[in-house]
RNA sequence: GCCCAGAUAGCUCAGUCGGUAGAGCAGUGGACUGAAAAUCCACGUGUCGAUGGUUCGAUUCCGUCUCUGGGCA
């Protein structure tokens, strides 16, 4: 079973909810919570709360690892193994709209990033002046340089990376995978919530992160030498924190602006898993006998 | 009480030598195949403070009023 959403929006309490008719574990699919230390601030499920229920997925590496989707299915899918050999069931639980389709559908066969390539491909652009590299995309595949815009550097570096690492191009690899593979029997709930309750919602966990100290985790961290330059600390609630810790903000704009920035977040996420038409959308306030008899339904078809 | 300056989009403001107006921010929608809490795209009608006047036509000019800021008593 899976529960997405965006953030703030109860995921973690309806698995808790879960747990009281199944016996479940979760499974997290959260692109952040997967670092050490980094607690408050990704509204990591408590100590408490996870010796209740087993959690996966959570505290994999330090903030200065590199950690992409490709790691994240390569631990879940055998956490979720090992999960059905307890004879329990897994819960997979999280906001990384990404991360579940891919251990869902899998990812296309190509190799990961190579950072110096990626240098490497960024100074180009920088030398060459904007639009350097999508010329060039588009010149060496054609297909890839069509669906991406041309000033997402990001994906534009992507698509090179793949075809230079193996002389064939992202949108060939594209074509051969297109997201069939499914070696699941899923039931998706999506948390259904008001967007002004949600906003609310937000506001209110931004200063219980403050008041549970995420300053005092944010200074740790970079006491332990863990800098504002990893992917790690652009994490919302990290890099505003650190803003504000040298000076370039005051507390209340930094508070004011995690809470904005996770505003926004949170309409990404909801463009992420509107698309997906087999997700059941559920108030999980009002509606948990109706989320009960889904599962009993699935359970037994 | 008197003098001056303001009042235009949710906010800060620009502008219309009289022909019903546009930026930034905020906001909304969207994309997404190894950075995904990342990255990227699209979207701007609002009694132009109220009221009377001049005018073919007033948000724009003139009068009065209201509110806000500043100054003088």
């Amino acid at each position: 079973m899976v529960i997405c959403g965006p953030t703030a929006s109860g995921k973690t309490r309806l698995a808790l909810t879960l747990d009281e008719s199944f016996s479940v574990e979760v499974v997290s699919a959260d692109s952040r919570q997967v670092y050490r230390g980094m607690d408050i601030g990704t509204a990591k499920a408590t100590l408490a709360e996870r010796q209740r229920v087993p959690h996966h997925l959570l505290d994999v590496v330090p903030p200065d690892q590199d950690f992409s989707v490709a790691d994240f299915v390569k631990l879940a899918g055998p956490a979720i193994t090992e999960i059905r050999g307890r004879g329990r069931l897994p819960l997979l639980v999280g906001g990384t709209g990404l991360y579940i389709r891919a251990l869902i559908s899998g990812l296309i066969d190509a190799p990961g990033e190579d950072p110096a390539l990626r240098q490497r491909l960024q100074n180009e652009e920088f030398r060459g002046g904007e639009g350097t590299l999508f010329r060039k995309l588009e010149e060496v595949d054609p297909g890839a340089a069509q669906a991406i815009h041309p000033r997402n550097l990001v994906r534009i570096i992507r698509a090179l990376e793949v075809l230079e690492l193996t002389g064939r191009p992202m949108s060939a690899w594209q074509a051969d995978h297109r997201f069939t593979d499914c070696p699941y029997r899923l039931l998706t709930f999506g948390m259904n919530i008001a967007p002004e309750v949600l906003q609310s919602r937000i506001a209110e966990r931004v200063g219980d992160m403050l008041e549970q100290g995420l300053l005092a985790e944010v200074e740790g961290l970079l006491a332990a030498g863990y800098q504002s330059g990893l992917k790690a600390m652009q994490t919302i609630g990290y890099r505003e924190t650190v803003a504000f810790l040298a000076g370039h903000h005051t507390a209340e704009e930094m508070r004011s602006e995690i809470v904005r920035n996770t505003r926004r977040y949170a309409k990404r996420q909801g463009t992420w898993f509107r698309r997906d038409k087999s997700i059941i959308w559920v108030d999980s306030l009002r509606e948990s006998a109706r989320i009960l008899s889904s599962i009993d339904d699935f359970m037994n078809d």
